[in-house]
DNA sequence: CACGCACCTGTGGTCTGACCACAATACTGC
DNA sequence: GCAGTATTGTGGTCAGACCACAGGTGCGTG
């Protein structure tokens, strides 16, 4: 009616939106197999899949062959690959500045400590403090140490419990994988600067389990933004 | 190499994100034509397809059929389309809660007023008045409002210069567009509502004008924040 | 010579039908 | 009873055929 000449896969987008806003269609739910989805919609097998490729880039579906309960499109809710790799795309446009991620990262985690540290409890600090036992291994590759690090920030950040602000700092750590890691090639002494993040990590954590939110704030602010300097700093 | 069996549309990803950041791909470029680019990567043209469509999701090229230097698939860079659709989606499965964009709207565009007013100049905020004389047309429909109103917001968010924190800012306002028009539908008096925001927005842009960071991002943390408590009041 | 209209070409958009690899399940022979 | 095989249904892929569309080309007419 509105729209008299959507594209086939736009229908098809349209009546998975539909379903799902109706509760017809919930997570954990399958799609229908994709001929009889393109029989019950009118259209043709390949429009159906291109509406679940978007689908899954969006990180609503996941798809897998075989059959039995777990093969076909699984509805799934992973906003953060969604976000993840439309900025990593558009990273590599450079539309994007560097500059501009780390600095969004800076307020939406200072926000969240600070939102976060009003009703903190034991449970949740003691498991981010095995979290930063297990990234005391000297052994650790940097590339590890990075993951063990992002694994951290955002768990740091799931404490203030919005689903948003969760999901556009995974999209973040994910989508500056690259380019962190570039940074750190280029650092003169790594270890150096392992072990001032750990020690930073550390003195966060306190600020949180303490209640001092706007302490935490702030030192994850200096935490992120000198990790930014010392990475982007060319001899 | 490093992933073997990869599908082939994520060959054709991989393919477009490798163009980009080399710089042989650049924004307002076109890309191959589906054909030849299928030939050219040695899979089917309907791989092809699937990945331009994962492209045009997530707002990285525009497709237009025809011939001519408009026709084809361009690069663009609209991140704000990849985040909007991606959110709106993910809201229809009730993944994300609304309350939870609320607050990360107040605070990404508090901070942007925050960091905006420090060097605002004329310009932007004649720029900005003009905006509001336009809302000020009473006979304005609410959806026209609310249309003048995003545009308003985003402007605003623009003044801090961060890309980033703007794609976010005009996804959340794209994403919640659906529950602002039902919230204003639920509203006992619109034209009240209208007055209230109109007069807060000239407050909002007088605090930005007179360089008052932290009052003009109090202002509109009150004024996100209260139409929300308004909209969302049942009876 | 200038103009306008019909035709041509290349683009994305769509559909059909045919395979393939794969995983769970049903069946079959021992 | 059980191991091994055949069946079924899933997504993944491809080739080929149309279609509608928009711009360019060139012919014909004034």
């Amino acid at each position: 009616m509105s729209q008299p000449r959507a594209r086939a896969h736009e229908e098809v987008l349209r009546w998975a939106e539909e379903e799902m806003l109706s509760g017809r269609l919930t997570i954990g739910a399958r799609l229908p197999g994709e001929r009889s989805l393109a029989a019950m919609l009118g259209v043709g097998r390949t429009s159906v899949r291109e509406a679940v490729r978007v689908l899954e880039a969006m990180g609503l579906v996941r798809t897998a062959v075989g059959s039995g309960p777990e093969s076909g499109s699984v509805v799934v809710a992973r906003p953060d690959v969604a976000i993840g790799t439309a900025l990593s795309m558009h990273l590599s446009t450079s539309y994007f500045p560097v500059a501009d991620i780390v600095r969004t990262r800076a307020l939406l985690e200072s926000w969240a400590l600070e939102s976060a540290a009003k009703d903190v409890d034991a449970t949740q600090v003691a498991r981010l403090a095995a979290m930063l036992d297990a990234m005391d291994d000297p052994r650790l590759s940097p590339d590890e140490f990075h993951r063990l690090d992002a694994e951290f920030h955002v768990a740091l950040t799931e404490l203030a419990g919005n689903v948003v602000i969760t999901a556009i700092m995974t999209s973040l750590r994910v989508s500056i994988r690259g380019y962190v890691m570039y940074g750190v090639h280029a650092l003169p002494d790594w270890q150096a600067m392992a072990r001032r993040l750990r020690r930073e990590h550390r003195g966060i954590l306190r600020a949180v389990e303490s209640r001092k939110g706007d302490r935490a704030a702030q030192l994850v602010r200096r935490h992120i933004e000198g990790f930014h300097r010392a990475a982007t700093h060319d001899p």
